[in-house]
Formats: structure tokens, C-alpha cells, sequence
DNA sequence: GCAAAACCGTACCTCAGGTACAGTACCTGC
DNA sequence: GCAGGTACTGTACCTGAGGTACGGTTTTGC
């Protein structure tokens, strides 16, 4: 890795950390700078403004993102070929994850920007937009495939459902935010595996599988 | 309603809806005293500074959102007296409230404070968290009624649950606010109900009531 | 050892937050 | 009818942040 790209990285680590404590417009440029020990030219050098800054900061978040999406589900799928299971050991996997940081999960900058809308122009938030789109369709597919097997308790709009993970995510970290309290997080993704359980899951009196 | 009072109304209402899709360093007294008609005098003789504009609008908010679920599960109650369909009743309730917002949800203030955290002080930060506890305590007491008449299908802890209603509101606002889908609020709080009433509802297979 | 990459230094402009304080219009009770 | 509070306006000024411009310097890779 080149010293360019590593004091790029660094800047945009504390610049992350910062806008998710402080807002985007709330993060003032000198103060990345006095933490990263370079100056404002410095700065310039490796981003055109302030905005281009945020665009670089969700890119990074998102691949990110979607790097341990892959890591977690496809842990689950080498562990069980049925889909219904796969969903389920994979959001435990999650909440255990969420579970395990121990100053609690920092922050989602895709729900930062969306109550920071009108300080970005409309191609960042189409980036924000196409990022949630793009997280209902992964776990819509998922869903898909647990209704090809099993007949659920209740009709449940796939999207609606595939969306709900996100909701939890995303509520359950401005919880655990709001609390202080790491663990609200991981409790809320297992209440939503529980729901899916018990959505799905035949238990003695009422076998729903399909055939 | 003195004049005094209409004018630090109409100011709030306008810096709540700023602080909604800016942030709140991200919005500027500048706008607000443009917008309102007042200059910036005018704007200090009503509050200290920004900070103290902050806390009287978090105050509000606090208090028209409590107005709202009083009015709202207060009706449920007229409807029914079980805890359990109260509670569902309810949800339905809150869930075609948020449906009739045509705009959509214009997004929540503790959200908001919760990703400007280190903008304000711990008073402010302490009101927020205490906000959001009032949430628990106020579900988990329908959680409770519910638990004396109904077993629940699986073992779950009340708190977890009641946070879950909070979760699902401040995630699908975000949902909602980063797709521009006003519907997707609703939505998620009817799939909220879904599971509660799967956790709790007999079917023709399973009688969890309670002797 | 040389060119490109990765910065530093300086100067400057604009705008927002915030402070200070004097002045004024309007209403209200006596 | 006027004293006094309420609800402001007007003006001036300070600081700090975003941003621009551009020339100079160091570091790195080949």
C-alpha cells in the first residue's frame, strides 16, 4: 500500500468516526487534519471538497458493508444447505458479531446521510439509496428461497420482509446508540430471527414444510 | 397564545424541520431567522444560543410524541380489553397514522441527536436516553398485561420486546426517509405486529391462552 | 538520480455562530 | 395617559471554518 492511499485511509477513518458522532456539516475540516498530523493542503490533495470526502467515505462504507454481508451468509451457507436455516444461523452469526465490539457498533453512515440529506447533492443520494435497494434485494433473494420450501404462518410480502432486516439493523443501532448499551443491537437481530422462526418453523403441532 | 409564543412556534417548527434533513450544525440560525421573517436579534431574544434551542426542541418533540401514543394505544384500549389485542389494535393504528402521512415521516429528532451526539451536552444527551427508556417502560407494561393472560410461543425477555417496537419506528423512518417510500414506515410496523401476534395468538393448532 | 507523488506554507476570501448593546413599537394594567 | 414589560430591530464586531490559489519542498519508486 502506497503512503498516499494509507493517510487517505487514516484521514477517512477519523473523518468516519467523526461525522458519525457529529454529523456531516458538524465534522470541520481542521479537526481531521490535527488528528491525521498533515494540513489543509494536505487535505485538498487527496479530496476535491468536503463532499467528495462524504461520496468516498459511504463507497468505503458500503463495499465494507457488503464484504461482511458475504462473510457472515456465506459462513451460514457451508454450515446447512436449507435456506431457511441459512437465514437464521446467519443473522445469529450477525448478532453475535454486533455483540462482540465493545465500545458497541459506531454507527451507520447510510442512516447519517438520510438525516443529512439536504447537505448532499442528488448523486449521493442515489448512492445511499441504491445501497438499501441493494440490501433488499440480497436478502429478498434469501427469502425466496425459504418460500420455495416452506409455506409461512402468515402471507408476508418478500420485500417487506427482506427490508425488515435492515429496519432491525438500523433501528437497533440507533438504540444501542441512544442507550448506550452495545447489547440492545444484537438483541433486536434475534427477535427478528425469532419472528422468522417462528414465521417458518413447523413445530409438533403445525408442520408447515412443503412438499 | 401570546405573540411571543406563536413566534418561537413557527421558529421551532421551522429548525425542527431543518434539523431533520441537515443536522443541526448543518443548519444555520441564518436560514431560520430568513425563513421566519425575524432577524437575528429577534432570534436570541428567544433562545440563549443554538444549544438551548436544541433542548426545548427535543422537549417538544418528546412531548407531542407521548401525546401521540397516549391517544393512539388510549383508543386501542376503548376497543378492546385485552392487553394482548390493545396492543395489536394499537399497532394497526400507529402503523395507518404513519400511512397517512402524505410526505412520508419527516424523521425523528432522537435519531438525529443520536448521530450529533458529541454536538451536544451530556444534559441533552441524558434527555435523549431517558426519552427512549420512558419508550421501554411504557411498552414493556403492555408486555406485561400481555404475559399474565398469554404464552408466548418462545421465551422471550419483555424489555427486548418492548425496545423492539422502538427499533422498528426509528428503522423504518430511516427506511423510509433513504428509499423516499413513505409506505415502507407502515409496513415494517405491520410485519412488528405480525410477530407479536404469532408469538401470542392461539391458532386452530396451538391454544397458548393462558388458564 | 530523477520524476512523479505526497505533501507543506502562506495568503486570502466569504459566511455562519455568537456577543454586545442601544433603540423602538406595541400592548396592558393602573 | 403613561409606566413598564414584552417582543422585537439595527448596527457593529469578533472568531472560526470552508474553500481557493499557488508556489515550494520532501519522499518514494524505479
Amino acid at each position: 500500500m502506497g503512503k498516499g492511499v494509507a493517510t487517505r485511509e487514516r484521514l477517512m477513518d477519523i473523518a468516519e468516526a467523526a461525522i458519525l458522532q457529529k454529523g456531516f456539516a458538524g465534522t470541520s475540516i481542521e479537526e481531521l487534519i490535527a488528528e491525521a498530523g498533515i494540513t489543509k493542503s494536505g487535505f485538498f490533495y487527496h479530496f476535491r471538497d468536503k463532499n467528495q470526502l462524504a461520496q468516498r467515505l459511504l463507497e468505503r462504507h458500503l463495499q465494507r458493508d457488503e464484504t461482511i454481508l458475504d462473510d457472515v451468509f456465506g459462513r451460514a451457507r457451508e454450515l446447512t444447505d436449507d435456506p431457511l436455516h441459512t437465514l437464521l444461523v446467519g443473522l445469529k452469526l450477525l448478532a453475535e458479531l454486533m455483540a462482540d465490539l465493545k465500545e458497541g457498533h459506531p454507527g451507520c453512515l447510510v442512516a447519517t446521510y438520510c438525516y443529512n440529506e439536504r447537505l448532499f447533492d442528488q448523486d449521493l443520494r442515489d448512492l445511499n439509496r441504491q445501497a438499501v435497494l441493494a440490501w433488499r434485494i440480497r436478502f429478498r433473494a434469501m427469502i425466496d428461497a425459504i418460500n420455495l420450501r416452506y409455506l409461512p404462518r402468515e402471507e408476508i410480502d418478500p420485500d417487506h420482509l427482506a427490508d425488515m432486516i435492515s429496519t432491525m439493523v438500523e433501528g437497533g443501532i440507533v438504540m444501542s446508540k441512544v442507550l448506550r448499551a452495545p447489547l440492545v443491537l444484537p438483541q433486536q437481530i434475534l427477535l427478528l430471527r425469532s419472528y422468522i422462526r417462528l414465521l417458518y418453523c413447523p413445530n409438533e403441532d403445525n408442520n408447515a414444510e412443503r412438499v
